[in-house]
DNA sequence: GGCGTACGATTACATTTGTAGTCAAAGGAT
DNA sequence: ATCCTTTGACTACAAATGTAATCGTACGCC
């Protein structure tokens, strides 16, 4: 488990994530809008992905159907989990400190955190 | 600029955050706790570092002097803000959301990440 | 029922990364 | 002056990654 997720892979498992199940072909199409990768190369990616048993398939007539063998949140945990702790030593403050003086805080975005806290303390 | 430093060579840069300037055996040295390369694959990290511009370097007699070319902070931003975007779609507040359930959020981080907002608020 | 075609599987190949060995030269020790 | 050591430079090589072409084959169309 757990098999290390590359970038391009992670594009192929967000759009599984969104509208799984779907064969090859559908990805591709999907995928188009934001990359610009053959058919072959998506083909590519989920062969790996299903390798790393991020990926299942369902076999429907002579193709296949992807979806998830991960869930999002697992992943996402993990991720940031690891860049949190790479960087700032696993404690969360300090990232938010960052993003605070880079000016990448919106408002929306701070009464959002704020409203997190206010749950979390009750 | 920014060719993008792995986690072998982030592991070196943080060294060299922390106590630049130094020459490859003392990064060595600093090195051997955490991980267990050689003194030569941590030369090679270094000298990847300096083509990639992460590094600087200082001649000390017949040895180098190393030290980061870029700030720690603007790495950090970087990395960070590249993670956000990918998995939370540019904003903050769901990653906390992401780690309020993960229960990876102590008090003091809760209080601390307050104490931020507030002051930003101000 | 042969034929093109659409699939997954296999193969390809350059680049990056992890991890290290070797080499030539410069200095220091004797 | 000679030899050992230390240092950066160069070379090595497997695995992962990005990107794709090719191949064998099962299907559907005529």
């Amino acid at each position: 488990m757990a098999e290390r997720i590359s970038d391009a892979e992670h594009a192929v498992m967000e759009v599984l994530w969104d509208h799984a199940p779907l064969d090859a072909q559908s990805i591709y199409d999907r995928l188009s809008g934001s990359q610009s990768w053959t058919l072959a190369t998506v083909k590519t990616l989920l062969s790996r992905l299903v390798s790393k048993d991020a990926l299942a398939t369902e076999a429907q007539g002579r193709k296949f159907l992807y979806r998830p063998a991960i869930e999002r949140t697992a992943y996402v945990a993990h991720e940031s989990g690891r860049l949190v702790d790479r960087l700032f030593g696993g404690k969360l403050s300090p990232l938010v400190a960052q993003f605070a003086e880079s000016e990448k805080l919106s408002p929306e975005d701070i009464a959002e955190i704020e409203a997190l806290l206010q749950e979390l303390k009750k």
